[in-house]
DNA sequence: CTGAAAGCGCTTACAG
DNA sequence: CTGAAAGCGCTTACAG
């Protein structure tokens, strides 16, 4: 630590304007100065400072990340979700060197404007923000002046500098129902948490659309908590209520749904149609998997970071907006 | 943004240094004048920048996390265990104003001298970093004399500036088997992915003296790869060699491991004793629930990053070592 | 209690 | 093709 580019110069005999063009071969030197200049540099173990770097071209090369937490402390732990999307996010990422993530996790709607102090104190170049916040927040990072792409939030459509990557949920909630009304179930119930949020209302609209067509009757099970307790919950409702299939507009919550089930004995799939959204990698590992809309979560978060490395630099315009197919996964919890 | 502690300052009518103060309250300024920067710094909408903070202090507040991903790409995805450490980490971290984290994933061996570039590159102010690497990074770790600390790595002990935090885990092994043994069952597996590391072999030792105390015989099944598919794997193999029980070295790995064999029919916990180790979420959220040793990740999170911050603030020296105590959970794959 | 000055390690016009 | 100089936004002895 401790020798910087002055010394490098020193070393090769050249000023430190050489050296710095060197490491970001800017202006072209002979090539008997830059075999010089890096011999010096390796010769005296010279790391280039970024922090120095940073200050200098207002440039961090720093990416924040904003992940909604207030539901729960333990976001990760509880939100599969959220961890292929940042598994997305880094393989984009470290395929461009030099650029970090920094997480800024919102524990409530309160620490919003903590986060907003956050953003600015560590200036960083772009941000990705993950579901849904209050509509002054929003207001408050479009008026930052750098680039945030948004993963499901049909919000930013009506801020000009904020963009969007979602996925397509309304054909998801479509798609699923429809499976369930094709396999015969007859009392087709809706499950979901966070149902008056626009994702959720979206996914609503499929199942909606869906259930007219066939000249069903709707069921609406909608309750906040964490989605596998809920679901754990809402077996025993179900059942008393004699539903035979349900669409549950998130992974976890089927998998708490289907948890209850098997503890009372339910042949799920036979008797009990279950179909999921997201297609985390929980879904298949449980036993017997689960059946669901599959909308590449990975895929998200990878071309949300494209989209804000393109307006970055500059090969995208900020204000774009982004849908990503979804399909059925058929697995075992439909007959 | 481009407002900076010169505008403050002459908004308020005093000298930088005194807005410097204000915003460290280091040197003790009349109330007055305190007022009057504040008012000043809020009028102008005044931010301090970090990033020049960082260069003149040598202080990044910036902590780095050294991820293993070199078992799978989708690091977070895969192994519901980084997550519940980060999630511990995070909630430490929290409590201190202005700390943040920045994530190296090692995406293989060969990487490792670009993450000590990178760390270096970023001046850091620590490290915490999971899993097991090479002993030339442990090495270059060392040397670069920032405060490190390990989870689940015992290498550390022979180094002087890198620290750990561990479970017991030969007492995890111990009871785990013990159990399996109490539960009547007569020919126990191990299982285990990355059987030859310090840590596995740990938890190997556990199981190996309560099978010795037993006068049981020793069945051991070691495979690489992604605990959730070998685990998947290792179900025929042991149905035919007749095993009757297993003590898994990590929970995904049971997971595996219980969908193979209900997928065969088998009864688990009645016919085949079944515990894992970790106790992570999904361990309890899958159906049957699984018996397991709960290592209380989280709080390892918490203690390492608690252990980092505190050799930062000089409250505790590097090198320290810390072993937290682990603890059978009783559910249900275990008669 | 407050201010003038030096400096952290870099980049970037501008000359030559 | 290379160098001298200014400056990014802050902190920190040191005077007063």
């Amino acid at each position: 630590m401790g020798v910087t580019i002055i010394d490098v110069a020193k070393e090769a005999g050249v000023s430190r304007t050489t050296v710095s063009n060197v490491f970001n071969n800017r202006a072209k030197c002979s090539e008997e100065t830059r075999l010089a200049v890096l011999a010096a540099a390796r010769k005296l173990g010279y790391k280039p400072n970024l922090v120095a770097k940073a200050l200098i071209t207002n440039r961090t090369r720093l990416i924040g990340v904003i992940l909604p937490s207030y539901i729960d402390k333990n976001t990760l732990t509880s939100s599969p979700f959220y961890n292929i999307i940042i598994d997305g996010i880094y393989a984009t990422l470290r395929q461009e060197i030099y650029y970090d993530l920094i997480i800024f996790s919102v524990s409530d709607q309160s620490g919003l404007a903590q986060v907003s102090d956050w953003i600015d104190a560590r200036r960083v170049d772009g941000l990705l923000a993950i579901g849904e916040y209050a509509p002054d927040f929003l207001k408050d990072l479009d008026s930052k002046g750098i680039p945030v792409v948004f993963i499901d939030n049909y919000a930013p459509a009506s801020y000009a500098h904020l963009s969007y990557v979602n996925s397509d949920d309304g054909t998801g909630g479509y798609l699923a129902t429809q499976r369930l009304i094709a396999g015969n179930y007859r009392k087709i119930a809706l499950c979901s948490v966070a149902f008056h949020s626009p994702l959720m209302q979206k996914r609503y609209d499929g199942y909606k659309k869906a259930i007219r067509e066939a000249g069903y009757e709707e069921y609406l099970f909608e309750k906040n908590g964490l989605p596998f307790e809920v679901g754990l919950q809402l077996g025993e409702t179900l059942l008393a209520r004699r539903l035979d299939a349900a669409f549950c507009t998130e992974d976890m919550l089927a998998i708490g749904l289907l948890h209850a089930l098997l503890q009372r004995g339910i042949r799920v799939g036979a008797d009990f149609g279950l179909i999921g959204f997201d297609n985390i990698l929980f879904s298949q590992q449980i036993y017997p998997p689960l059946t669901t809309i599959d909308q590449n979560i990975f895929e998200k978060g990878e071309a949300a970071t494209r989209m804000l490395l393109d307006i970055l630099h500059e090969k995208t315009s900020a204000g774009s907006r982004l849908i990503l197919p979804v399909h059925l996964i058929e697995r075992a919890t439909v007959r």
